[in-house]
DNA sequence: TCTGGGGTCCTAGGACCC
DNA sequence: TCTGGGGTCCTAGGACCC
């Protein structure tokens, strides 16, 4: 049997896995983090048919005695530097994807450290001793078949899938484990009787293109062949920064909304300040009272990170759309910034990166220069050696 | 079922340019 | 006076992910 070298790590139930650990009081019973929906369910939660992004009252009718907590989401930041520490000691080739994830080519340590599946063996029990939580590993030739063995894998388990069984195991699966099919691709493919991947793997391209469109077409098509050439990718950055404030239905003044507005284009320009970006394109997102969405947009001439010229934006972005928002109410407003450029090239850390609410912007700065690899190093730099921020105007 | 807070990528039409 | 084909950028919306 030959052993794929991508490894994909996953952190299981990871809020609510935070919570357990920093609470003995917690373990063993079901945990719902978050109160309006629910942002993490532990496994005894899931067990009993808890779901992540339910409703909060629906998640207490379909298990009563659930012990809901609210989120701490600076524990959670610091929880996935540990974890991210024993990826880079693991290897140095690591791709962040989210708070809670990552993948690792670990190729090239056969020598060092052994074969892929004794090397996810040891991350599991670093993970465990270092940090005190269950992370699950798919091992496999692919990122998305990586991915998706860790996934079949949970809860706190581990699958490597063989080189020679790859199509084996892939076919089998439902059309909803391949990355990229939700509620609406899922639907379609299900009209098209198209129920496992193995199904889609008997299609043409060209019909799964008519079916899907050009770009979600070729992309399933490449999938369930199991042709995804993506090495794992080091020092990515983010293309766009956002803050979004979520608002019960009842009657909210224009003075209201303009705080809200003011409070989230301090927020974001504060991060990319601290991040050393500018970025061009000023974005806001509304629900509204029906729950239906807009976005509206504008592009400046020159990238910016200046509060009040991004706040001017937003505000004839938001007045824009005042007549909506007096006929059916408003329950969200979101602002990004996208078409976010390089920024400078010095490193733009905050001096002090060890106060407090400081941290998690230096560490969004040090994504953002070095993408994670470096992440931790980049800190020790910050720490010991800190170099003086650009100036920006505010 | 009654809904958080981040993000990514794709599509389609119109403006504008050559 | 009326007209082709191709490219890029902007905007709005939508699907999807964790």
């Amino acid at each position: 049997m030959t052993e794929g070298t991508v490894l994909h790590a996953d952190l299981d139930a990871f809020y609510a896995s935070v919570e357990q650990r920093d609470d003995p009081s917690l373990r063993g019973r079901p945990v719902i983090v978050g109160g309006g929906v629910v942002l993490a369910a532990s496994y005894e939660a899931k067990a009993r048919g808890v779901r992540t992004a339910m409703g909060g009252r629906q998640a207490l009718r379909v298990c009563p005695d659930a012990v809901v907590v609210p989120a701490r989401f600076s524990a959670y930041t610091e929880a996935s530097r540990a974890v991210f520490d024993v990826f880079h000691d693991t290897t140095p080739l690591v791709e962040g994807i989210s708070i809670d994830e990552a993948f690792l080519e670990v190729g090239g340590l056969r020598r060092i450290r052994g074969a892929p599946s004794t090397i996810a063996t040891q991350l599991r029990a670093d993970v465990r001793d270092r940090v005190g939580l269950p992370i699950s590993v798919g091992v496999a030739r692919t990122k998305y078949l990586a991915k998706v063995a860790s996934a079949v894998s949970k809860p706190e388990g581990m699958l490597v899938v063989p080189v020679e069984q790859e199509l084996q195991f892939l076919h089998a699966l439902p059309v909803e484990r391949l990355w990229g099919v939700g509620k609406v691709t899922s639907a379609k493919l299900r009209d098209a009787r198209l129920t496992t991947v193995g199904d889609v793997a008997e299609m043409f391209e060209s019909e799964l293109v008519h079916l899907l469109g050009p770009a979600a077409g070729r992309h399933l098509h490449a999938l369930a062949h199991n042709r995804d050439p993506r090495p794992v990718q080091t020092g990515k950055r983010r293309g766009s920064m956002g803050a979004q404030h979520a608002m019960g239905r009842g009657d909210h003044s224009p003075a209201d909304l303009d705080l809200v507005l003011l409070t989230l284009v301090d927020r974001v320009t504060r991060r990319m300040r601290a991040a050393g970006r500018t970025g061009s394109t000023v974005t806001i997102r509304l629900r509204f009272g029906d729950f239906t969405r807009s976005t509206s947009s504008h592009t400046l001439a020159r990238p910016t990170a200046h509060t009040v010229t991004v706040l001017d934006v937003a505000r004839r972005l938001l007045a824009s759309r005042s007549g909506v928002i007096k006929d059916k109410g408003i329950t969200l407003v979101g602002v990004s910034v996208g078409s976010l450029d390089d920024g400078p090239a010095q490193l733009a850390l905050p001096l002090d990166v060890t106060a407090g609410s400081e941290l998690d912007d230096a560490i969004d700065a040090v994504r953002d220069k070095f993408g994670s690899t470096s992440l931790r190093r980049a800190v020790q730099i910050g720490r010991g050696d800190p170099v003086a921020a650009p100036h920006l105007p505010d």
